[in-house]
DNA sequence: GTTCGTGGTCACTTGTGGTTACCCAGAAAC
DNA sequence: GTTTCTGGGTAACCACAAGTGACCACGAAC
């Protein structure tokens, strides 16, 4: 992560940044919070929508994540006193900047996974000799 | 992780893509691995020099992320065989895609540091009432 | 009064990230 | 010639995080 340098700003901001990037960094770089912001996308989605959607992921895991990324203020939740209860997901504006990036990486899956795969058998292959 | 509608191609390839993809994604999509490949950059690097760089990995995780970034052809390791020995790494082509994208997030987190310190707060605060 | 449906929590088990200690092989110090 | 230091890897171990499953609240439907 590296800082870049701004006018007028001091270097215990400075620090202080990074810290917290890191920190920023470390949460949403796992793949459950990257999954989640690509699924919901551009829609609102139920919770129950999204543990389908996401293969794979626990109802825990689901939970905590969208904990996580509310509390960075990546997506908005709205909980309808209904019963049996509703409750809504959808991304903020931070969020759909971070769901750039997040389409960045699927493009670039997309992209290089012949190379990948090959990468792979490469490297899986026992060495004969 | 959508994967495109290509021209010509079955939906057994695509299913193979898909869970590929997510297999990729899931190797990829981690903290440490994002931060080598942001670390090693345009450079070529040695083993103690990413360790030293990339705050609080440890030892074994570095090795570990390094095997499966070579393993998914994301970056080439050369070994010298000297003593002490001496190992160098650098991106490969998919790798620098990729770190294009893991730039992205880099910017995307100073853009919205202030968005999220703030959300950060507000969800810390305990709700008075 | 039993069952179903939704979102969440809690307790428990399993897996994996992380720490530590040790290994290798030779060069240089002594 | 014995010791030490070196840089990278690895096996054993531990702690915590992820995953699993039960249970809960609440009312409507049956």
């Amino acid at each position: 992560m590296v800082t870049k340098q701004l006018n007028g700003s001091d270097d215990a901001d400075l620090l202080r940044a990074d810290s917290l990037a890191r920190e920023i960094f470390s949460d949403v770089a796992n793949k459950w919070a990257l999954l989640i912001i690509e699924t919901i996308g551009d829609r609102t989605r139920r919770f129950t929508e999204l543990r389908d959607d996401i293969e794979g992921i626990s109802h825990k895991m689901l939970t905590q994540n969208l904990r996580m990324l509310e509390r960075n203020g990546l997506l908005e939740r709205t909980v309808h006193p209904t019963v049996p209860p509703r409750v809504d997901y959808s991304l903020t504006e931070a969020g759909h900047g971070l769901r750039a990036t997040v389409d960045g990486m699927c493009d670039w899956t997309q992209r290089f996974l012949g190379h990948i795969e090959d990468s792979r058998r490469r490297f899986d292959t026992p060495v004969n000799g």
